[in-house]
DNA sequence: TTGTAAGCGTTATCAT
DNA sequence: ATGATAACGCTTACAA
């Protein structure tokens, strides 16, 4: 409970002295310097937050909006990349403020009143207000993914075009055509850069996409289930199916069993896999080929962007698109004969 | 960016008088309190967080502090919880601060530099060294869950023994004996009550706990797959299962349909449902027999406590158990005859 | 190398 | 009902 008077008093000094010896000014005699951090520990001091923001002006903060209709946010990979956003930034002893809100309003108060630094704008829609808005307002952030927009921002990506070119090119090497897609929702930019890969790779062959085979969904085991069930009911059921998800990918597994289909064998499935550690796509009854970037990474990534730009750093060299890795397993195999 | 300086100055009264007008204080005139808030409108006046933390003393913020090492908080469930928590808060002005951290420091600083006014106990242990500490420092807090303590203190818990007594029991009246228990941490506080809601209702018909038929896991889908893998490798194959969250029954239904065994004819199963909206236990293919307690309305009523204990309220006065439902589905059926 | 003192933007205590 | 003015606890010019 000792603040800086207390400190400065009980050593005799002045509070500006013990200030700069306890944050590593290069201007304090070494002496002193080892006195006053002595002192502190003895006394227990801390530095009082409000006050130190206020003088300095930093909140020590960044921010993170739930929005309420995003469903996006009600899924579990969230967690992972919480987990290694709020980790990373603790280690530089900042803080995440999580809030939850609709629409940009929020923004604009936490931003105008100081109690965050930055923000990382999660689960981008193709074209963004958030980044448009915070754009205009000047006020640093990170983009998880990408949107359209008229002026650079920062963003960490993943190379999901290019994972989804690849993964299909692998399917169609195997021999596939029917191949269908459960996709991200419709209005999420990384939904449509899979999309796009998609489309790319079956181009390359020639082949036009069949709408009946491309669905958006949201990354739950439920629609996982129930789209794949859908894929099977017409007569022109896929030999292939690309998941957006290991949650989306657990309720394929599902309806494919009660379909009396065996995974690897009649049915390829790719899944993408942000190595959650409660889903482990190596251990699934039959091991899953998948398309892989661990989304906690991204947390991670993202925190030390945010910082970087907090101290200055311009906003073309924070970004990054992290590559995804193609990892084969079982559940890929030659198409069947027709 | 007007601060309150300017919108005094640019209404011709004083700070004192503005902040009072905009803090709801009686003492103001009608008048000059409807000048004021229509000139904090145009000129978009924002009071600064820091500086009225400083002058207020209060942080504005509970903290929840993300245990590096404990994979509770890496599981699924847990995105919910702080779904309910966070919007709860929002809607009163109040903000969550997330953390990263191992042991108990944390807590002590976050506490004395006044980050935050409180926090949420998540995953308590059954004997849990952070309620012990906060106590003694008498610092807000409200435990999810309950824990061995000295001292009276603040908790929301969920009707865990009585749920898992009740789920055991209707396993027995439906003639099952053999039955396992696939639990959460084993030093975790409701794992414990979940496992003496078992034990109990066994000791009822006199019946002796198997112990090759009680695991102790966490939250992950794996888990589930490699105990009930497990449970039916050897002789003595259980013919009903009790299963701790819908994560790990869901390991649980892949490996079941891999030994060939139906869910609801074969083997009984009853999972304990957080109401998560990734994972629908009613969609099941075989609509799953539940005890169900939405771990978002924890979270917020958590949230309301903390906000009470903020308000003076008394420990006593903010405990609270909710009852947990049994929802019988299909995934329950009398014993198979010998 | 250290000290003095002026902020930082509020709220709260006294007067008036 | 309103205004001065003193906190709140720190950082940071500017002096010494």
């Amino acid at each position: 409970m000792a603040n800086l008077k207390d400190l400065a008093e009980h050593l005799g000094l002045s509070q500006a002295t013990v200030s700069r010896a306890l944050n590593g000014y290069s201007t304090v005699n070494a002496e002193t310097r080892r006195k006053v951090q002595e002192a502190a520990r003895l006394l227990n001091y801390r530095p009082n937050t409000s006050a130190r923001r206020l003088a300095t002006g930093r909140a020590g903060a960044f921010g993170l909006v739930l929005e309420q209709s995003d469903n996006l946010l009600n899924d579990p990979h969230f967690v992972d990349f919480l987990s290694g956003f709020t980790q990373e930034l603790a280690a530089q002893d900042l803080d995440v403020v999580l809030t939850s809100a609709e629409g940009l309003a929020t923004y604009r108060r936490y931003a105008s009143t100081s109690k965050v630094d930055g923000f990382v704008i999660s689960a981008p829609k193709v074209k963004d207000a958030r980044v448009a808005a915070l754009t205009e307002m000047a006020f640093p952030f990170v983009v998880h993914g990408q949107t359209e927009a008229d002026a650079p921002y920062a963003f960490y990506d993943i190379a999901n075009e290019r994972a989804f070119l690849d993964a299909t090119r692998l399917l169609l090497n195997l021999g596939h055509r029917r191949i269908a897609l459960i996709n991200g929702p419709a209005d999420t930019m990384f939904a449509r850069q899979r999309l796009d890969g998609f489309h790319k790779a079956l181009a390359e062959k020639g082949l036009p996409p069949d709408p009946r085979l491309i669905h958006h969904a949201t990354m739950s085991e439920d629609e996982g289930y129930a789209l794949t069930r859908q894929l099977f009911a017409g007569s022109e059921a896929p030999t292939a199916i690309l998941c957006s998800s290991t949650l989306q990918t657990l309720g394929l597994t599902r309806r494919l069993r009660e379909e009396g289909l065996e995974m690897g064998r009649d049915v390829s499935v790719i899944s993408h896999d942000d190595g959650l550690s409660s889903m482990k796509t190596e251990n699934f009854s039959v091991p899953l080929t998948v398309t892989r970037a661990p989304i906690r990474e991204a947390g991670q990534e993202i925190a030390r962007m945010l910082v970087a730009l907090g101290n200055g750093a311009s906003v073309e060299t924070q970004q990054k698109t992290a590559p995804v890795e193609l990892i084969v397993r079982a559940s890929t195999s030659a198409a069947p004969q027709e």
